[in-house]
Parts: C-alpha cells; sequence; structure tokens
DNA sequence: CTTCTGCTATACATAAATGCATGACGACGA
DNA sequence: TCGTCGTCATGCATTTATGTATAGCAGAAG
C-alpha cells in the first residue's frame, strides 16, 4: 500500500463532515455537493490507509480513528484561520482583522463600549469576538487576545494582569420590595438565590469560602448571562461583578462585608503578535480600558 | 472585494514555493508543474487580497507579507503531518509511526543501538529520527517524542528527568602521544584546543564555569559531531560526553577532576500522546535506556 | 400502511484544474 | 558575442474534479 499524501483539502472537508455529522450538512456548510464530499471521504480513507466512517443511511458514523484525527484538522483550521488575519492587512497598518476571546459575561457585558469607543479611534480595525467559557487556545492561534480569569502558565504568551474584579451579592429593588432585605447572611437561607447548577472546577476551588452550596439555590444554571438576567428580572438574588450592577440603580448591593470575592484578570497574547500594530493597539487600549473598569471609573 | 477562503492546498503550494524559492523547484518537489503553481499563487494572491511576490526571470522574490504567512503555513503542515501519523495505525495497535527529535550527538552517537534494540522488539513501529540543535516544538506537534538538555517550561507536556550526562575533555591516544598529556589546567593553554565558533545562548550560560574561551581554541565549530570526529582523529582536545569517549579504548578522559559538567537530559512527550500505545512503548523504552545511558551502564 | 424527510450511492454531463509545449527574459561562462 | 541554463508566462489539449439528477434505503409522522 502506498497511501500517497492527501491534498490538504480533504481534511478541511473531513473537518466539515466530522463537525456537521453528516455528508449532506457538510456540503451545505462548504458550499459544495454531497457526492463530491463522499468522494473526498473515500479518498481520504484510501490514501490515509485507515477506515473513517461506517456507512448508513442515516448518516455517517465516524470510527475512533476519525475521532482521533480531529484534534490535527483543527489545528490546520486553526492555523489557516490565523493566517488569514495576518493576511488581513500589513503588520505597521492600522487596518485588519484582530480575533477576541473572553468569557460570556465580560463579552456581553464589560467590553462592547469598550470596542465601541475603540472603533471611533481606529475604524479600519475589524473585531472578531468569541464568547466562551472554556478559553480558546491562543497557542494554537484560535485568537489573537484573550480576557482570562486564571494567569497564564504557558511561556510565549505575554500576560498582564488587569486587577481583581469584584464580586458581590445583588438582587433588584422590586424584589426586595416584595421579600424584605437581608440583613444577615442567616437571613439568605429565606430568599430566592440564584447559583450555579453543575460544579466547575473553578467554583470548587472557592467552594470553601461561599456560605451557599448547590442545594441552597432556587434557579440552578451554568450559564452567567442566565444568572445576570434573573437577578435583572427579580428572580432573587444572586452574585455578578459589582461594576455592572453599579451602572444599573435598581440593583442592590447586599451584604458587601459578609461576601466579598474578587476575578482575577489578564489579558493575554501571543509573542509573536506584539510586532502586529492592530493587534497592540487594541491590546493596549484594552489594559487602559479594563483598568478603568476594574478600578470602578466605568 | 468579496475575497473567498483559500483551498488549502493552495497554502501547501505556498509552502513549498517558499520553501524551494521558486515555482520551478517547487513544482519539483511536489511532484507538480511550474505553470499550476504559478496559478496557485496568483489565486492566492487575489483571495487574500495580498501581494505575496515580486515577479522576475531570476525567480519570485517574497514580499515581506508572505514572510508573516509563513509561520502558520508550517503550522498547517506539522498538524498535516502529526495527523498522518496518528493515522498510520491504531493507537491501541503496536504499529504505526512514531517521530522522534534530539540533538546531533544523541541521535548519531546515543540513540540509534536503543533504536535498533528497540526494533527488535516491536518491528511493527517505524521511527523517523529528527536531528536537530534547535529543538522542535512538541506543542506544534513537529515531533512525538524529544531528548531535551533543558527542563521544558510548557504545560501540556510530559517532561521526566533522565539524569545529568557527565562531559569531560578528552583527547586521542595518539594526540598524546605526540604532544604529552596535559597534568594542570594551565598546561590546556599549550594544547590543540577543539571548541565552539560562535557562543550559543547555551553556552553563555556556562561561561563562567569553563575554563577557556573562543580565542584559546585552535578548531572552532559549533557543530558536535564534528568536535566529536576532531577528537576522535587526533586533532586536540576537546569536550565530549563520557560515556560516549569511554566506549572508545583509544580516547583518554584528561583532568577528570579539575574539569566536570553535566548536561541535564530530559524525555518530553505531548500529554495527549499518552494514550498512543507505540509512542508510550518507545517513551518508556528509553526512559529506561537513556537512565542506564546516564548510569554509565551503556 | 403510506407519505414525507433525511441520508448515501451512482451515472452522466459539465466545469475546472492540470500538464505539455512554447516563448520571452536575464544571468553566466566560453 | 553566442550558447546554455535557469526562471516565469501563455495557449491549448487532456485529465480530473465537480455538480445535477436519480435511485435506494431507513426512520418519523400522519
Amino acid at each position: 500500500m502506498t497511501t500517497n499524501e492527501p491534498g490538504w483539502d480533504l481534511y478541511r472537508s473531513f473537518l466539515a463532515v466530522m463537525r456537521e455529522g453528516s455528508l449532506s450538512a457538510a456540503a451545505r456548510a462548504l458550499g459544495m455537493t454531497q457526492p463530491s464530499l463522499g468522494r473526498h471521504m473515500r479518498q481520504l480513507e484510501t490514501e490515509l490507509g485507515v477506515a473513517l466512517f461506517a456507512r448508513s443511511p442515516q448518516g455517517l458514523a465516524p470510527t475512533e480513528n476519525a475521532h482521533e484525527l480531529v484534534p490535527h484538522a483543527q489545528a490546520m483550521a486553526a492555523a489557516s484561520a490565523a493566517l488569514r488575519r495576518v493576511a488581513s492587512a500589513s503588520n505597521h497598518e492600522i487596518r485588519g482583522v484582530v480575533r477576541l476571546t473572553c468569557s460570556e459575561v465580560v463579552g456581553a457585558e464589560v467590553l462592547p463600549p469598550m470596542l465601541a469607543a475603540f472603533r471611533r479611534q481606529h475604524p479600519g480595525i475589524v473585531i472578531e469576538l468569541s464568547l466562551s467559557n472554556q478559553s480558546e487556545d491562543l497557542l494554537r492561534k484560535d485568537a489573537d487576545i484573550a480576557v482570562r480569569m486564571l494567569r497564564p502558565a504557558q511561556t510565549a504568551l505575554v500576560a498582564r494582569r488587569i486587577g481583581g474584579i469584584p464580586l458581590g451579592l445583588h438582587a433588584h429593588r422590586s424584589y426586595l420590595k416584595t421579600y424584605g432585605r437581608p440583613l444577615t447572611v442567616a437571613d439568605l437561607q429565606q430568599h430566592a438565590l440564584i447559583g450555579f447548577d453543575r460544579e466547575t472546577p473553578a467554583l470548587r476551588a472557592l467552594r470553601s469560602r461561599l456560605p451557599f452550596s448547590r442545594e441552597d439555590f432556587a434557579l440552578r444554571t451554568d450559564n452567567d448571562l442566565a444568572q445576570l438576567a434573573a437577578i435583572r428580572a427579580g428572580f432573587g438574588i444572586g452574585v455578578c461583578q459589582c461594576p455592572i450592577a453599579r451602572r444599573d440603580r435598581e440593583l442592590v448591593h447586599l451584604l458587601p462585608d459578609a461576601f466579598a470575592l474578587e476575578l482575577d484578570t489578564w489579558l493575554v497574547m501571543h509573542e509573536d503578535l506584539r510586532a502586529s500594530r492592530r493587534v497592540r493597539l487594541l491590546y493596549d487600549y484594552l489594559v487602559q480600558a479594563l483598568g478603568a473598569y476594574v478600578g470602578g471609573q466605568a
């Protein structure tokens, strides 16, 4: 068996098939046709010398082999995307694409006004904003800049500590008017608490410092935006970033002395990107803007 | 300008053109033809919206833009190669390809007998051995296993300390017979010393502990294999790994008390590969074999 | 049971990429 | 100065890949 090297396009097709779950769906996603992708998969199988799919009328069932290949194909996709971003303009130009990743709360509540202001200064820079609580891989260049809540361990990354975002218990005035205001930690047991559903590793580290556990919650969700929306809707009492609550006159900070945590915040980018003017500009701007946010000016 | 996403095959062609320096050379390397690659490059330029080459009758001159894209294209190539290695056999099979990288001396002098023994045990495993003094990037999966002389900083890498390989001053008996044997460090000044040419960062860290500098050397080369060959040829006195010299009865260890350094040695692999049977087998075998080598049994 | 919708596989016409042959240009050496 | 060797660009025939249309199959819903 003389197994030639497969063309790289086959990997792109393969990744689409794995992601979409069927030849037809992948064809739609890629703007190609189903027979074409079918031929691609067959060719990939013969050239790699490995069975990738079990064919069936209800779709393709990926073999274990196929699953093992996915991370590498994704690495190729990430590199391809990074290449296109770099090619979007010369390094020294204030123009082109910058990809940014952060948590859902930060991306939905904190960054938008900052990015709006940045865009007024640099209208030539296109911003891609990826919200995801499991951080994308900067080393693999899934993004150019990341706002992280943990100090990054890797060398080859430029990391700058922004500060600690204060967290606090908050409720809407309408809720407090109906159910009263808790004056002690013990009072909280009588209230509708909003909290997490499954324990994440990040939470587990904090658990000993939290005055309540999963069983105490009247609304359990791991989506931070849903928690925030529930607080705003007057569902009950929950934790959110103090600077966000401070912008809303209807939200009240409860028991500030009894409950106080800080979210350590870092701005991170890949070392190589220091040479890129547009990435550097956004990075420096975010250092300043997030610094002000943490400090309480924003 | 509506710049479609370029097919990934174009990146493969681009990388070949950048590596080979001309369309024709790249065509030869890829088993394609020059007009085809020419069209690829033109298409890539239009689809990325960036000028990549300045055409001339004596070849293509890459623009600055083109150079910036190379690392990303290389990342794609590395991922593609890693994918093919994974596909070379199922994870649980004792069969397939494993890629190994190490320094030139280790690859040429230390590993070959070990790999020969390993192959007798596992004839189904194909080994790719890449000798390079600037270590390939394990995170980018340029290789599966690396023998390194520095503790790797990255998490996501499995690193195991093998031990310290003792270094010592050595000379061939034929040299000593002619020029005499140095009995003190001061005597060395009268001898033909073999040493480095340009200072590498690794050397600079050691410099304060070395009893000589660049100007003292009668033969200067940064190629460790050439140094070793010069010692064996009776050119003069140089530094080499004691276990290597010990195998050759004609090589004499000089001034063992005055000059003693150790090369810290690590065996490293990517975390993901712990699940791969063949990689794990070679890793475990090398831990044992290199351990014995450092300990002096080999 | 039938119909509808999803999927894959196949046959055939069409569109696209490739290879071949050639031409033009510049560098190098006799 | 001329010939050679290298490069890239272009026109044309051919191979290759793609799209279209169709058939077949399995499951969900009426």
